[in-house]
DNA sequence: ATGTAC
């Protein structure tokens, strides 16, 4: 097997490359030349079928994004047809958040996408949808809450060592809950992330610098919460605290927050802009509409995004700093990851913008965090790097329920029965936070078996949300 | 998700 096999076929570029290795661990696996050329002809049919796993993921997917850039317009006119996108557990997706991913990949400037198991339908981009495109940046494509992200705090206690009341007075002193609130000035805390230079570099950040220092350290609303509960590492894992912890059960603090009024206001904004830059841009992707990087606003989106990533991040370190030292100790281990922002990323062979809005980076050998409910299990998760995946996984279990369909539909007395069952204590938490609003977190991470490996599971007892429009 | 209000 040589190069001119493959030429032959009308592979080009760094496909050649791609096609050849591959051919080569076929034929180590024992297939006849005849049956190798066989398999490349179809990868090149249908890349498409390709992409979830196994010898031909990473042709099929340059095959794809190659044939992406080859179709692009140059203005802002839609693909009459979406290029094709793997889809994890389509079963548990409505068709609205299919449709919404369909009109993403319709754009010129997307070359590869992926949509989660946890997919449901949101401004622009569906939550749960992953799209890479060249030389531009969504704010939809990221979301109203840049940043959003997780962190996981396993500390040197074990799980009853500290009791539901100290826990619950715990939440109630050092977490702050609800839209539009901050720290007074005497609680406020430091953090090195509002001494970036970075805040001084354009109006829009210098003029939400207080409202971000004010806020640094808090909660916010709607999904987001801070609980104590127990994780239960199932064997050392190398990627974890350097292969030092011990199989076991930890007492441990998991948050879910993100970059609150600063990165909405950011969101907003540059929404905005984008939206004025493409007056031609078909109605139905009015939301989805773009920013050139390398243009001034592209520039300045970019670094304010990732400004609200840092910030996203600095939120959760101050609340797990504040517990931990309540608690008078140091947190043995941690791990936190964004799952909405957008990175640059290699994707077969080329540098693209890859857009995670409610995913989680799923790289090898890289950890991340999936949530399931106020009263259902998370899981710490290593990434196994599917390329036909962009390299990521869900980042949660993903809404069943809309939240006005929740407040209709679940009654208060039920939400209660499942928390009590498995022995939860809820400090504030809406209705259209119920566990019943959620799909079930192990339907979910059964279908991306493929995207990560399981590595522990921590299960909520004390949980911090918001008050939502109805009490559970 | 946020906390203002085509």
């Amino acid at each position: 097997m040589n190069g001119k096999h493959i030429t032959k076929l009308g592979f080009q570029g760094p496909a050649i490359g791609l096609a050849l290795s591959a051919a080569v661990r076929r034929e180590a696996a024992g297939l006849s030349r005849s049956d190798i050329l066989d398999e490349l002809r179809a990868v090149q049919a249908e890349p498409q079928a390709y992409t979830a796993g196994g010898v031909y993921a990473e042709l099929a997917a340059q095959l794809l994004s190659s044939r992406g850039a080859a179709q692009a317009p140059a203005s802002a006119e839609l693909r009459p047809s979406p290029l094709p996108y793997g889809v994890w557990g389509a079963e548990l997706i409505d068709q609205g958040a299919r449709d919404q991913m369909d009109m993403a990949m319709r754009l010129p400037i997307s070359r590869a996408g992926a949509l989660m198991p946890d997919a449901h339908v949101g401004y622009g981009l569906p939550i749960g949808g992953v799209l890479a495109t060249e030389d531009a940046v969504i704010p939809y494509g990221v979301g109203v809450d840049i940043g959003c992200s997780m962190m996981l705090s396993v500390l040197p206690l074990a799980p009853g060592d500290l009791n539901t009341e100290e826990a619950r007075s715990l939440l109630l002193r050092h977490t702050r809950f609800g839209a539009g609130v901050g720290f007074e000035k005497r609680d406020r805390h430091d953090h090195p992330v509002l001494h970036e230079s970075t805040w001084r570099e354009q109006p829009l950040l210098r003029h939400l610098f207080d409202k971000a220092e004010a806020q640094i350290g808090s909660s916010g609303s709607g999904n987001h919460f801070v609980e104590f509960g127990t994780f239960t590492l199932t064997e050392r894992d190398p990627e974890l605290g350097g292969g030092e912890l011990d199989a076991g059960e930890y007492l441990a603090v998991l948050s879910h927050s993100g970059s609150r009024g600063f990165g909405a206001q950011v969101a907003g904004h540059f929404t905005g802009v984008a939206q004025k830059r493409w007056p031609a841009l078909d109605k139905a992707a009015q939301k989805l509409a773009w920013l050139p990087l390398g243009s001034e606003e592209g520039e300045s989106y970019w670094q304010a995004m990732n400004l609200a990533g840092r910030y996203a991040l600095a939120n959760h370190d101050l609340i797990h700093a504040r517990l931990a030292r309540a608690l008078g100790v140091r947190p043995l281990v941690q791990v936190q990851n964004s799952h909405n922002l957008a990175w640059k990323q290699q994707v077969g062979g080329r540098e693209l913008i890859v857009h995670r809005k409610g995913a989680t980076p799923a790289e090898a050998g890289r950890l991340g965090l999936i949530p399931g409910s106020m009263a259902d299990p998370g899981y710490l998760v290593r990434g196994r790097g599917n390329a036909g995946a962009l390299q990521s996984a869900s980042h949660g279990a993903g809404r069943q329920l809309g939240r006005k369909a929740a407040e209709r539909t679940l009654a208060k007395k039920d939400v209660q029965a499942y928390l009590k069952d498995r022995g939860i204590t809820l400090i504030g938490g809406g209705i259209d936070e119920a566990p019943q609003a959620y799909k079930r977190i192990e339907d979910v991470i059964a279908r991306q078996r493929d995207l990560v490996d399981l590595v522990g599971e921590f299960r909520p007892r004390v949980v911090r949300m918001d008050t939502g429009h109805e009490d559970v």
